[in-house]
DNA sequence: TGGAATAAATAAAATTTTTTATAAACTTGC
DNA sequence: GCAAGTTTATAAAAAATTTTATTTATTCCA
């Protein structure tokens, strides 16, 4: 769709027209309803028979189409307008350390089509950039979709990445080019990457539940610890893109050795690695748990104990508790640096709510001021385990600022 | 000025080519230098034509004024144009426990008039509200200032605020309306409040050390502790305008008790008023200093303290160092959460760089992560004593969109 | 010193947009 | 069931903006 990819700079009829149709086209992505032409037009402050022809102009290039009429207390009614959402599409792609997925979004971000390799273990090698790519372009030829209907390519992979500069400096990092250069040769559409937690941050800021929500943190909580700020509606990138690594602020009470190098980094108390790390010493300590029977110790992952917690077992839910009591304490503290309006938990633990939601909340009324605490809503998260990969998506929709 | 003060909506010629002209004028006073009518009409987007007539209109309403011309290499030497820096005023008024300051600013924020008055004693009472306006109608009086000439007027006043409803929370929260809908009621033009540390973080951002900067927080290092926090180029307000709450963060090892009511605060141990209370401590505890000889020790003030450290006093040195290092850790967990490109000391402490940098520096090693922390800059602050003052003013330009 | 090159400012023509007027579609109340 | 009121949609007129052409100002170089 070149239609959204032009960004002329001139001053000139054809680059006028050309923003004040993708004002249109972004009104119409961000409502929910379809709308009047009276209704576009006040919002894009054009006057009606100039909206009506870019309008119909957009419809002659099959971007929008009609829905019907208005139902309407008196008056004319009124015609209704929306995207075509078919128009044009976005791709995510998560890069895991095991795994590889691939999903076409329409505007709506309804999944199209899915494409996955269990089989990838990701390494920081040429070779395994060749095998993203030749996936990636193995997956769009299957999907049938037509190259120029594609809007742009959004990445998520874990490490440190600078979204602004398309750098990533964990895997990938031996590159000439940014990655997001090298990639965007392998296509025909732009290429645009962020890490896991920025990319949950933005699904739950896109079509979660920091909708609308001007200050909010999104936690990625699974196996490492991450955090998504969002100020002034906007997700905190930082300067080199490498904002919310929240697993390794300095709180910890034990001295274990984060990956990092550094001890007392939170994630080394707080986060699904932590679990099970507590989990061991615990049974070597002489603890006992309804998981001991299933299977070897060193097999349990975190996501067992958390549904051991559910389903009762003692030592699980003290361990849970215990994590969800730190995170609330460090959530409090950035309460008051920040004052958000919500604080949502995502990621893997996020279906854990029973189990995590009054130890979180016990931990930040130690730290929160009453004033900021008190308006601060604690959520967690319902996107579920596709929240990567349309997140992955919704990059581009974001970039191309149709969201 | 009412052409910075209407804001109408419609769609219509009026008010384009309203929106246009105050583009053009937003984008020369952001401009360090004047502008050619070309250079302008291709920022604002307007044909050369257009920008000469809307240019000449502005020109007739005395809002631009013709600056001479540009030295080309070659081709006819344009026309270069500037603002009027006097063709409206703002002004700035900074509400303390005891004392009250008011300026008035040129729109490069010179200030072109000054007053004061240190007899003021803040209280939560309505005859205290009432000498607050008084003094400001007074003040006004005395400057001769045209009031049709009066942009706005922004307050800086102590404790929890929220800039974007005009409350006032600790003080004047007696009022059915809002502070700022109240004091708007007594003057002809917009009245706009926030609190010392945000007014802090606008004075560096506006014309300060994070000028032009868009990750960066600034610290208001004085009696007590506070933090502006720069994300994306906007300052982080918070949901109710609370966020900043730098000297509430739980992180401190002693557990003195706070003014808020809770121990552990790190403004118990990292504030002006921390290191006169761990002077007098150590005192007590037999620790000696050259400042004992000139005053009582109950009337010894942080910045007797800050004073004796930079001419050498062992104790005072040492204290100081004890804040900076305790500030530098609670910083350098905050690099983590937000990577920002530069971390500004400023309030009263911003003057004691050569004691307080080093030991600040060595807290964030403790526990940034090495990435971010390497391209973090500590600096200090050089707006010195005006930017409580100057800062209240720019709240006026920043809303008004004209910085 | 004067012509070629370059860029700004202005004038005139062409286009686009808004404004105003009018027609069409619909509800309500008598 | 029809007039009055309301809103949308379209048509024609008026205004504003861009486009193109022309004039003016300046440098460079022969």
């Amino acid at each position: 769709m070149d239609f959204f990819l032009k960004n002329i700079k001139n001053v000139n009829n054809e680059s006028r027209q050309y923003a004040q149709k993708r004002k249109i086209i972004t009104l119409l992505n961000k409502a929910d309803n379809p709308l009047t032409i009276p209704g576009i037009c006040k919002k894009v402050k054009l006057s009606v028979p100039t909206g009506t022809k870019l309008i119909n102009e957009l419809i002659n290039e099959e971007l929008i189409i009609e829905s019907g009429k208005k139902e309407t207390g008196n008056g004319r009614r009124p015609c209704l307008y929306k995207l075509d959402i078919n128009c044009t599409f976005c791709i995510g792609v998560v890069v895991l350390l095991k795994g590889l997925s691939f999903s076409v979004f329409n505007l709506e971000m309804e999944e199209v089509y899915k494409y996955e390799n269990h089989d990838f273990v990701l390494e920081n090698t040429s070779a395994c950039l060749d095998t993203v790519v030749s996936f990636i372009q193995d997956a769009i030829g299957k999907s049938g979709i037509d190259t120029q209907k594609i809007l742009g390519l959004g990445i998520g992979i874990t490490g440190r990445v600078n979204s602004q500069t398309g750098n990533s400096y964990n895997y990938f990092n031996f590159l000439e080019t940014s990655l997001t250069d090298y990639l965007a040769g392998n296509f025909e559409f732009p290429v645009y990457i962020d890490n896991d937690t920025h990319v949950l941050g933005l699904a739950e800021q896109a079509f979660g539940k920091a909708k609308n929500i001007k200050n909010a943190f999104v936690v990625n909580l699974s196996r490492g610890l991450g955090l998504s700020i969002i100020t002034n509606g906007e997700i905190a990138l930082g300067e080199q893109g490498f904002a919310g690594e929240f697993g390794h602020i300095q709180l910890a009470e034990s001295d274990r050795l984060c990956l990092c190098g550094k001890r007392g980094c939170l994630g080394t108390e707080a986060s699904g690695y932590a679990l099970e790390q507590n989990f061991q010493e615990q049974i070597k300590a002489g603890e006992t748990s309804l998981l001991l029977g299933n299977k070897d110790i060193s097999a349990i992952q975190y996501s067992d104990i958390l549904k051991a917690a559910w389903e009762g077992d003692a030592l699980s839910i003290s361990l849970v508790h215990n994590i969800g009591f730190k995170i609330g304490k460090a959530l409090g503290n950035m309460i008051n640096l920040l004052n958000p309006e919500v604080i949502i938990i995502g990621g893997k633990f996020a279906s854990a709510e029973e189990v995590l939601s009054d130890s979180i909340k016990s931990g930040m009324t130690h730290t929160a001021l009453s004033l900021p605490l008190r308006s601060c809503k604690l959520i967690f998260s319902s996107i579920g385990t596709d929240a990567g990969i349309k997140g992955a998506g919704a990059i581009v929709l974001r970039k191309m600022q149709l969201i």
